[in-house]
DNA sequence: GCCATGCTTCGGTCTGCGCCGAAACATTTG
DNA sequence: CAAATGTTTCGGCGCAGACCGAAGCATGGC
């Protein structure tokens, strides 16, 4: 059992509370440099660098030299998926505990936020519904899938070449799109990750239809956003109208 | 950002290494007595059932007191879905280090074991191949899902009821139901997990497919599992045949 | 009733590690 | 080159927590 420390000194990197605070920050995908997450983290820089070094180390986060910056980003999609797991796990256990104390910054996050590579949030529930209402989506716990319906839709607002990332191993059988469901921790419920998930995100930042809430995880929907999701879609719920 | 703490506190409750050892043992879906754990994790009872206590407090593991013993079990699947991503991560540091040490115990679960409720190992990895290769089973990285031929396969062998459980949310939309993929840590290749996978590992139990072996999550394929394997499903290659 | 067995609580020791201040090092800017 | 900024290394402090021995509770068998 010599996997056994490999699995200990993995989770024990994510169990210190700098440490997690700098991997939850660096769960929207972006590179941070060390001061930056330091902040985050509220810890002195050379605190940071040295939980830094370890998960360098670890190799759950990469770094990149820039200039006299160092920009660290998670290591690999496994390690976003392992955070969030962790997450899940954490948010069941605050439910059962209390209700938590609710912030200001935690209600912009619960609004609508990146989870390392899709959307979260009640904007990622509420698109995802509105997918599954509208048909192009169908989703179990488990597992998700593209209907005809939706590779139309999403070929109308332009997200293409989805198919060729999301059928590597299942060659397309049946014309349809595999994707994976993501139970969201504030939420609750499931929202749409995985390629497809992530395909739908950058295509929101690069049409403008989401911007990133400057300094958090958290995206606001501009007015082009809110024309795609509502008309296009046929988002209902996450505005008051 | 309260939450924090709780994603900390999960953590690092894992990332004790006789915890880790615990958790690691619990995951093959069956309840264990403290004593028992105390042996695999290598600690006095005294000592396991501090760690039990933690865990049990923070809602990784349930417990059910049976006469004298308290059997443990992992409280959710989300739970199981945790420690297999970290597992996931962990595994790919190994690589990343150097070639394992591998012991004749390790080859056995190598070989074929549970993760939580579904088949692993290079027997998981051989079931999924010949599933997808016969077309009853799409896979991709991100999902996957059972065909017609699958289902009516499923049927064959006394597979039933599966639909239900893994269509609740989909509400059978196209007649296919969906399952998750999961990508095994020592062969690295996708096996079949979800309600599907659970179902499948269920079924080959009670048929006496596959019997476990005693004290390791390990389990052995009787004559008449094979011939369902070999012959019902047309898996290849994980017998020297 | 008694003893054996499984489990927990308590008290004390000790290692590990997170933290920061100070200082060295690197890189860009002026 | 000097100054400013970002980052790392080093040394020492202090606390959290993992561990065990011993003793205290339960439960089941006799």
């Amino acid at each position: 059992m010599a996997s056994n420390a490999r699995f200990a000194e993995v989770a024990s990197l994510a169990g210190d509370p700098a440490r997690a605070a700098m991997l939850h920050a660096l769960m929207d995908g972006r590179a941070f440099t060390a001061s930056e997450l330091a902040r985050v983290a509220r810890v002195t820089p050379q605190t940071a660098s040295g939980h830094l070094a370890k998960m360098v180390a670890a190799n759950l986060v990469q770094v990149e030299p820039q200039g006299r910056h160092r920009y660290h980003r998670l290591a690999t999609p496994a390690v976003a998926q392992m955070i969030e797991s962790i997450m899940q796990v954490a948010s069941s256990l605050e439910m059962k505990r209390a209700a938590p104390v609710t912030g200001p910054r935690d209600a912009a996050l619960r609004a609508a936020r990146t989870c390392y590579d899709h959307l979260a949030g009640q904007l990622g529930v509420a698109l995802a519904d509105a997918l599954v209402a509208g048909g192009y989506v169908a989703l179990t716990r488990d597992a998700g899938m593209v209907t005809d319906a939706g590779i139309t839709l999403f070929g109308e607002i332009g997200i293409v070449g989805m198919d060729a990332a999301a059928l590597s191993a299942g060659h397309g059988k049946n014309g349809r799109v595999l994707c994976r469901p993501c139970l969201d921790w504030s939420e609750r419920r499931p929202h749409l990750a995985g390629a497809v998930g992530a395909a739908l995100c950058a295509r929101a930042f690069d049409a403008g239809w989401i911007r990133r809430v400057e300094g958090t995880r958290g995206v606001t929907v501009t007015a082009a956003g809110r024309r795609i999701f509502c008309e296009g879609i046929g988002m209902r719920g996450f505005w008051l109208d």
